[in-house]
DNA sequence: GTCTATATCTGGATAGAC
DNA sequence: GTCTATCCAGATATAGAC
């Protein structure tokens, strides 16, 4: 995993992060190979690939706690004994896939931070580079949202503190924007909660913007929209010549 | 349970709907007394009280499957077979929770309909309802969010048509302030989608808003305020008058 | 590395005394 | 109506063969 692309849009966002196919599963290996028996990475990348996968089938229909080992072992065609080759317990699993999803997160916020971009492509680059990685990451964002309350009470604290960093960023950027006259925001604390908040529904609802046939590209610029309408922009400000319509020019 | 006071605030809502004490829990007894065996209502309703009340305290700390009924029994100070005289299993509970907070909502939302209220009203009732009702049941909506994947699948089914009736009130209401010129709306769905989700915040991050101090009253009017900058709506329609100043000035 | 077989335990549910 | 004692299915985890 690299960097955030200098210009961002989601297929520069595709080739600067790997958050699927091989590459993806081998930094997955690497992040929690000390934990497992098994060193070949060459066996165990398509086994841990299979385990995860199927976790995700079952705990995000029937739940995590419901699902048995049984079943895991049935899903993946792995043997009870053989997947201890790759978990130290059934609660350790839950954990590794929260760390894993935390720890690329953090990278990619992190990025986020070095660019100094203008307060509004910063906003849009947040917006649309996380509902990306949601799309993407979709099966884990959920598995963490809903087992939350198993995992230990450290992994609970570090996962609020992710969220509350990552408004902090969304607040920074607004804030700037205030100051530099560009947006009005009374609420700014608020308002980024918003925006976290309709960001967590691509994963949560699912249901409901397949039923409705809403792709994430026109629900990221909805998102986008919506939240310079609440910041009262207008197009006019320190760079002039942007408006909504020039911000999203470059996207598909 | 009456219907939706014609003055709409949350200290007339709180009269028009029974929603804590005494009253409500006779009517969850009313409810569900058919399915158990204690036929007095002035033993049941005390013990029903003090089972659903530990099951939120358990099952919203640690998950409902991964609490026991041995932990409930401890919890309740009721003994393990005490308590089948109340549930008829583990998961009835779960089911009969659900439905009660169902039948509830779908009083409170059937009720709204009937009052034909202008578009601006209507959208201030929902809002402002729905962060009322979501308060005082509050862990009872945590509840039916996080374990829905566990309850029997017409179950799950009647909870996502609620929530669809749900957004189509607030279609409905948006759509006919559009009509009459109050509104300007591109994203109809996508914006009803966005106050559900705010609302929804309301119960799923209360970890967020007591640790920021934001009371309901300021996050009800701060989602109100949201979706009015959404609507492009200035204050002048059908009715003139109106701004969003003057449709706030009876609440708190 | 992977499997089968098994030890051990937890937790839901019930029977029957009080 | 409520409790104690008990049954038993099903789960995690491990030992040891291949």
């Amino acid at each position: 995993m690299a960097a955030w692309p200098i210009e961002i849009s989601m297929e520069s966002f595709n080739e600067a992060w790997a958050l699927e196919g091989e590459t993806f599963w081998r930094s997955v290996f690497e992040m929690h190979k000390h934990k497992m028996e098994i060193k070949s990475p060459k066996i165990a990348i398509g086994n841990l690939e299979k385990i995860f996968s199927a976790t995700f089938t079952l705990a995000n229909t029937k739940g995590f706690q419901a699902m048995s080992l049984r079943d895991l072992s049935r899903e993946t065609g792995i043997s009870m004994g053989g997947l201890y080759a790759y978990i130290g317990s059934k609660n350790d699993l839950a954990s590794v896939i929260e760390g894993v999803l935390r720890n690329t997160i953090e990278q990619i916020v992190g990025g986020l931070s070095a660019h100094n971009l203008e307060p509004l492509q910063c906003l849009r680059a947040i917006v649309y580079g996380e509902i990306f990685a949601i799309e993407k990451l979709s099966p884990w964002y959920y598995f963490c949202f809903m087992e939350l309350k198993g995992l230990p009470r450290e992994q609970q604290q570090q996962t609020l503190e992710l969220e509350l960093r990552f408004e902090g960023i969304l607040m920074d950027a607004i804030l700037e924007g205030v100051a530099s006259g560009q947006f009005i925001c009374d609420h700014p604390k608020l308002l980024a909660s918003q925006v976290t908040a309709q960001l967590q529904q691509w994963h949560l609802k699912q249901w409901k913007f397949k039923l409705r046939d809403i792709g994430k590209q026109e629900y990221a610029q909805f998102v986008f929209e919506s939240l310079l309408k609440c910041l009262e922009y207008s197009g006019v400000g320190i760079e002039g010549s942007n408006n909504t319509a020039a911000a999203n020019s470059e996207l598909p």
